[in-house]
Order: C-alpha cells, then structure tokens, then sequence
DNA sequence: TTCAATGCAAATCTTTTGCAATGGG
DNA sequence: CCCATTGCAAAAGATTTGCATTGAA
C-alpha cells in the first residue's frame, strides 16, 4: 500500500487551495489505475469497491476537478453518457470506435492535425480543440462477422 | 401553398407502411426548410407556430424517423443536447465550431478521409462512419475579443 | 372499421444542486 | 474552530414511454 500522500494530485489540490479528502484520493486512484474511457457509473462501482460509503455525487465532483486541473477529460461517443480518459500528457489523440464490442482505440495523426489547421485558417477559425472519432468495425468483431475464417488473413480489403 | 401530398417524404412513409399525418408533414417541412443543426426543442417551437397542437414526443418520433429514413441525423456538439442536421446525399461533411458564438460550419475534405482510412486499416478497423469536430473561435468572434480593430484586416494569424 | 399515430403526463437516464452533517487544515 | 467537502435526496434537463383518444387508410 502506498502512502496517500505521495499522490501527485494531492500537490494540485493543495495549490488551488482544496482540501485533500479520503474520498478525493480513493477516486483519484482508482480512476489512474484504471484504462481510460470509463463512464462515471463505471468509475463509481470501482471506486465503492474501496470505499462503499462514497456517494455519486462526489464522484462528479471530482472528475470535475480533475477535468479542471487537466488530469481528465470527458468524451461522449455515441450513446449520451460521458466517458472519462486520462489527459495523456497534452499528447492530443483521437479514436477508433468498434461499434460491434465497444473497443475504443486510440491514434495520432499529425497529419490530419495539419489538415485541420489548414482548413480552420481557410475559414478564419482559429481550433482551440478538436475531436475525431471513427466509428466501425474491429477486425475482431469482423471475423467474428464474417465467420469462420482462419485466424490470419493476409487480405481483408473490401472497397 | 405547396400541397402536402408534393412531399416526397410521404412516399418514404409509405414504402415502409407507415401513415402520412398533419403533424408529420408540418415537422418534415420545417426541418427541411430550416437551417441545419436545430436542436429538438428548436425545432419543436418553430412547428408549433405552424401548428400549435403538436406534442413534443411526436416532434421526438418524427426525427427518429427521419433518421432511420436517413433524411436526418443526429449530432452532439459540446453541450448534451441533440441537434439534428440534414443529411446531404451522403455527402458526408463535418464541423467547425465557435465556442463563443455558437456558429457551426461546415467543411468537407478529401485528404483528412484518406487519411482516415489509412489509419483505420493500419488498425484493423473497418470504418462506417466518423465524426471530426474543430472547436475553436469564429473570425467575428475573434475581432470581437481582440477589440475595437477595423474591419478588414489583413494578418491574423498567430501560431 | 381498425390499428397506427398522437398528446399528454409520467417515467427514465444522466448530471447537477441544496442542505444539514462531517472532517481537514 | 471554520468553512470546504460530503452524502443524500431532490432537482434539472433531455429523451422515451404508457395509455386512452384520434384519425388515416
């Protein structure tokens, strides 16, 4: 078990002048042990399984701040609840979604980021943020689909 | 006056046995001869001064079948409000969004798609669908804050 | 006539908020 | 000790649904 104080984001608290709680830390960890794109429903039932007298409210309120203070930020894909997933360190990312499972990839294009950038200016918009979600099928869930083939493919192209 | 029976939508309802009704074709007309990207209650307003005896829900019905039919699709900008925009001929487009003033343009570019599906095929992924969202400010909104400069100017760019 | 569509209100679902009780600094 | 934080329950906002009534075919 590691020290509740060694927690980076009990410095942050302490800077924007919050008080570091219990309940604050249990969240905080939990949602940094975990892989992104949890919901909060998600993120609350892991984090009762710790502490089972956290409400649900305070862990809005956290993710709140840990939105604030950059650690967090919240994504909707498709259905209407939000999803939250780690601020990787500014590193911008964007994502592939499989519609079939659920699966939530990430990538970077910097190339893509320079299109957007171009294609802003053109409009004389100036991107503050930007996001990019590809929605489809996993090769996973195409197999599955298509059934039975072997496991390595070498073509799987369709147009 | 058109005539109602003119609505092309209505042979849609028919080819899927559905029925035709006042209320859907004033909620059809509406979305069609209004700009994209209302919101359900936006929209909903604007029938009611066309027809003030129509009910939230069938507003709510109507579009799901609009979008089923592909008339219509759904989109979440930032807020956790729905805005339903015309579907283009499969046109597909995406977003440039002003964070101060609300205003949503579109733009459509080949390359960033290539580069789509680049990626996704590097990943595995067979891509259906995809959303690209640029967030940033408006030029008018951009003179706004920046105060007072003339009208037209000739350098705007900061890095 | 018949059953799909409507209007209303109530139900859901996600997120936020008011407030008395609790506990960090 | 003081006031921020918590937990709960209630509120709010968006969307969906149940059901008796209406109306298109």
């Amino acid at each position: 078990m590691e020290k509740y104080s060694d927690l980076p984001f009990r410095q942050i608290l302490k800077e924007h002048g919050f008080k570091s709680t219990r309940q604050r830390d249990d969240i905080v960890r939990v949602f940094m042990e975990s892989g992104s794109h949890l919901t909060v429903d998600e993120l609350y039932q892991r984090v009762r399984q710790r502490n089972p007298r956290i409400g649900y409210a305070t862990v809005y309120r956290t993710l709140r701040l840990l939105a604030q203070s950059g650690w967090a930020s919240s994504r909707q894909f498709g259905d209407r609840t939000a999803r939250f997933e780690h601020q990787t360190e500014g590193q911008h990312h964007d994502h592939l979604i499989c519609l079939a499972c659920g699966k939530i990839v990430e990538f970077q294009s910097e190339r893509i980021e320079e299109l957007q950038s171009h294609i802003a200016r053109k409009k004389g918009f100036q991107i503050f943020e930007h996001k990019l979600e590809l929605y489809g099928r996993c090769s996973d869930c195409l197999f599955k689909e298509k059934g039975g083939g072997k496991k390595t493919r070498k073509k799987m192209e369709h147009e």
